[in-house]
RNA sequence: CGGGAAGUAGCGCAGGCCGGUAGCGCAUCUGGUUUGGGACCAGGGGGUCGCAGGUUCGAAUCCUGUCUUCCCGACCA
């Protein structure tokens, strides 16, 4: 093990790929783009999991799966989607190998095994799953349809990185029906609303709820709703979305239903998801130069007890058993605790192995301690370290670990509020994003070709127009045209 | 896909120009001493040099192709 990391300022992209990898979130793998979720970082995203399927079924929704595969010709029926999509789709065309009769030991793909339909593999679901809701879709008492899928999806990008963009990911997309407009910009707010909520509350990320201009909308939908976060290198990074598809795939895939009057209707569809990106969000958020920092909400590990032992064996029993008591308490408190008592480490480099894992409490347990009727606690956050009584430490750890998650969010949101900017004139804004980049609030025409010339002078794009945001007059930053109200413009992940 | 860099033991690297028995540090294994911020001593194991061709008596080294990764662009969650 390597014990060096290479540290924000000196490369914030070695540091960020440093952390994934050393602190064993995720590994390369043979498969270009592709990458293998370790089970550090498969224990963080199936908390994560856990909790917005929870908050998914509390809001009503189902889940379901559906295929991998999709048959070009649906593929193409939603125009728009299709289009989007087209440029980064795998598809499977043969569906045999057979032995190379040239080369001994090989597969070649066989010849005949050519399907007369190639097979798309989704880049996302709505295609399939449209094509089914017609089927499941004929009256109104069919409606709302609330259904989400946890898969996996592939977008054959051009380049990636780990977590943030690879060419597989692991995500949760809804898609619903509704019997009326008004109801299914409700669900897509509502939705918004889960995932800012899941950032904010268990991975202690502040975002700003808004909508995407029509530049930066889902290809196929009417409006995108997105929820954006700042990173440490005041770069921003989309960390969820949520669509208003309007009828377009009713249309496409002709998903009618029968009203109360008894006329025949389409129905109106919201998509929304949240991806393993998530996880790169939870690393450049709140990670230091020592490692990783985990919030205790979602932490696969919360905290860690490392014995201090010595020579005396008579002692190292105490601490063991005093250490499986803790365990035990904090357990039945639901706190997701390790004994580490492994003899072929020492605690210098216990202690250093869980902070470059970002395990937000660690208890130091020694003979010392136990004579004196306490221990020490570390936290990672602010790696500030105390004795503490053990009467009373379970109650203090877990206190302690809401601390711990209230000061991550206070951290990142003190930062984001220092990195946000209110700017008028161009140079400013040219300057801001080399010198001070962060998110830049500013006036814009509202035309998609002004914002097309910022992102390709500037290469910052308009994040979002936030949501309740207050209107002003004001004149473009770039055109100087009248404007109603300040978009929020950063360069982005 | 364009520009740059790289691939040699699990990790990090040297060797390559000038072809001739594959090396170093960390990790690992064994034994011992240790344990309050990445321990120490002694001994051992591990690599067809990314892959495929070619040149040669002989290739990690020279040539060609190819795959993968990283950085910078274009694309994107």
């Amino acid at each position: 093990m390597s014990n060096i990391l290479t540290s924000r300022k000196q490369d914030y992209s070695q540091w960020y790929n440093d952390l994934v990898l050393k602190g064993g979130l995720a590994d390369y793998s043979a498969v270009r783009g592709c990458m293998v979720i370790k089970p550090y970082g498969y224990g963080l995203w199936e908390n994560m999991r856990d909790v917005l399927d929870r908050m998914f079924k509390e809001t009503g929704h189902q889940n379901a799966y559906f295929p991998l595969f999709v048959p070009k010709s649906l593929f193409e029926a939603e125009e728009k989607n299709a289009e989007g999509f087209a440029k980064e789709c795998a598809v499977v065309t043969h569906y045999r190998l057979k032995t190379d009769p040239d080369n001994k030991g090989k597969l070649i793909v066989d010849p005949a095994a050519k399907l007369d339909e190639e097979l798309v593999v989704r880049p996302t679901s709505e295609a399939i799953i449209w094509n089914t809701y017609k089927n499941w879709i004929q009256s109104y008492r069919d409606l709302p349809l609330l259904i989400n899928q946890w898969a996996n999806v592939v977008r054959w990008e051009m380049r990636t990185r780990l977590f943030l963009r690879t060419a597989e990911f692991l995500w949760q997309e809804g898609h619903t029906a509704h019997a009326t407009k008004e109801e299914a910009i409700a669900e897509t707010e509502q939705m918004l609303d889960v995932y800012a909520r899941f950032a904010e509350e268990y991975m202690a990320l502040p975002v700003i709820r808004g909508v995407k201009t029509p530049n930066e909308r889902f290809a196929g939908a009417e409006d995108t709703y997105c929820i954006e976060a700042l990173m440490q290198d005041g770069k921003a990074l989309q960390a969820g979305t949520s669509h208003f598809l309007g009828q377009n795939f009713a249309k496409a895939f002709d998903v009618k239903f029968a009203s109360k009057d008894n006329t025949m209707e389409y129905v109106w569809a919201t998509s929304w998801g949240v991806s393993t990106r998530l996880i790169g969000a939870l690393v450049m958020a709140h990670s230091d130069d020592e490692g990783l920092v985990m919030p205790p909400r979602i932490a696969p590990l919360q905290v860690v007890i490392v014995p201090i032992f010595n020579k005396d064996a008579e002692a190292r029993q105490k601490i063991d058993d005093k250490a499986a008591q803790l365990i035990k308490e904090l357990r039945a408190k639901g706190i997701r605790v390790k004994y580490d008592n492994d003899d072929s480490t020492r605690p210098g480099w216990k202690f250093a192995e869980y902070e470059l894992k970002g395990v937000p409490v660690r208890i130091a347990l020694g003979a010392r301690d136990l004579e004196n009727n306490q221990v020490e606690v570390a936290r990672r956050d602010t790696k500030e370290k105390a004795p503490v009584s053990l009467d009373g430490i379970i109650d203090h750890v877990a206190q302690l670990l809401e601390e711990i998650q209230s000061n991550l969010f206070n951290r990142a949101l003190a930062f984001r509020e220092e990195n946000t900017r209110s700017i008028d004139t161009w140079d400013e804004f040219v300057k801001a994003l080399d010198e001070t980049p962060g998110f830049i609030s500013a006036h814009w025409d509202g035309t998609p070709e002004t914002e097309e010339k910022i992102k390709e002078l500037t290469k910052a794009t308009i994040r979002c127009i936030p949501l309740n945001n207050k209107q002003e007059a004001g004149k473009c930053i770039l055109t100087g045209n009248p404007s109603t109200q300040r978009v929020l413009f950063a360069r982005a992940y």
